[in-house]
DNA sequence: AATCTGCCCAACCGCGTTGTC
DNA sequence: AGACAACGCGGTTGGGCAGAT
């Protein structure tokens, strides 16, 4: 029925990756650049399937990323994008040089969402509004409906699209609490693509090289202490 | 000190999209 | 046009950790 798994997993090793790993990757990449992820893991002597390696690259070991913790500025800028775009993590992350989609994701779903829980006061007052509201739209959009074919309106089959009310109640908590801008603008984003990765300048990826080295062998260490 | 509980986040899974033949 | 492969994305899982009991 459904699509087969990227690669079969016989042989191939899941989990947490090793510094060795990784080091494996980042060797790989900067010598050879990305041309096929499935080919990645042979010509690099990793057991790993193609995504395993993309996706490791992707949320930590590229040199452009911004690790440590969100600022209240990006947190503000995210809620503000959550309610224009949803879920749509991969484009969230795009306003935010050096994140990733799935830091965001988590970071969202862990902390900022529960930020935005309303209280049961608001909830019911939350209801309250809903239902006014429906019964509105209901009202409005009878009369509209027997004078015109609405075939625009967001009301279909008498019933309100109700990711609207929920986007109307979402811009309603920002304005009266006050908690971050309305002015706020999208700003385009300077982060550079994987294949503008050649105009990064030869001594600062000398100096990430070497700060990744670092990190690898301390790590080396610390897990060697463990194992010990 | 031992156990429990909840949180965080890296990694995985599966589906949709896009590209190629 | 459709079959297939590869990639990208969003949802979910599970292991490690810290704080509570």
């Amino acid at each position: 029925m459904g699509r087969q798994p990227c690669c079969d997993k016989v042989g191939l090793k899941r989990g947490p990756w090793s510094s060795e790993e990784d080091r494996k990757l980042i060797n790989f990449i900067l010598n050879n650049g990305i041309i096929c992820w499935r080919t990645i893991p042979k010509l690099a002597g990793l057991s790993r399937c193609g995504k395993s390696c993309r996706l490791r690259w992707v949320n930590y070991l590229r040199p452009d990323l911004k690790r440590g913790m969100f600022t209240e500025t990006e947190e503000d800028q995210i809620m503000q994008l959550h309610a224009s775009l949803g879920n749509r993590w991969a484009k969230i992350a795009s306003h935010f040089p050096g994140r990733t989609d799935n830091e965001i994701k988590n970071h969202w779903n862990t902390r900022i969402k529960k930020r935005l829980k309303p209280t049961e006061d608001e909830k019911k007052t939350q209801e309250s509004i809903v239902s006014t509201v429906l019964e509105d739209h209901e009202q409005t959009s009878e009369t509209a409906l027997t004078e015109t074919n609405a075939q625009n309106s967001n009301v279909i089959d008498g019933h309100v699209n109700l990711l609207d009310v929920e986007l109307w109640l979402n811009q309603e908590t920002i304005d009266t609490s006050g908690s971050y801008s309305t002015s706020f603008s999208l700003e385009d984003s300077s982060h550079p693509s994987m294949g503008e990765s050649s105009y990064i300048q030869e001594d600062y990826l000398q100096h990430w090289v070497d700060s990744v080295d670092s990190m690898l062998s301390w790590e080396a260490v610390c897990f060697s202490g463990f194992r010990d």
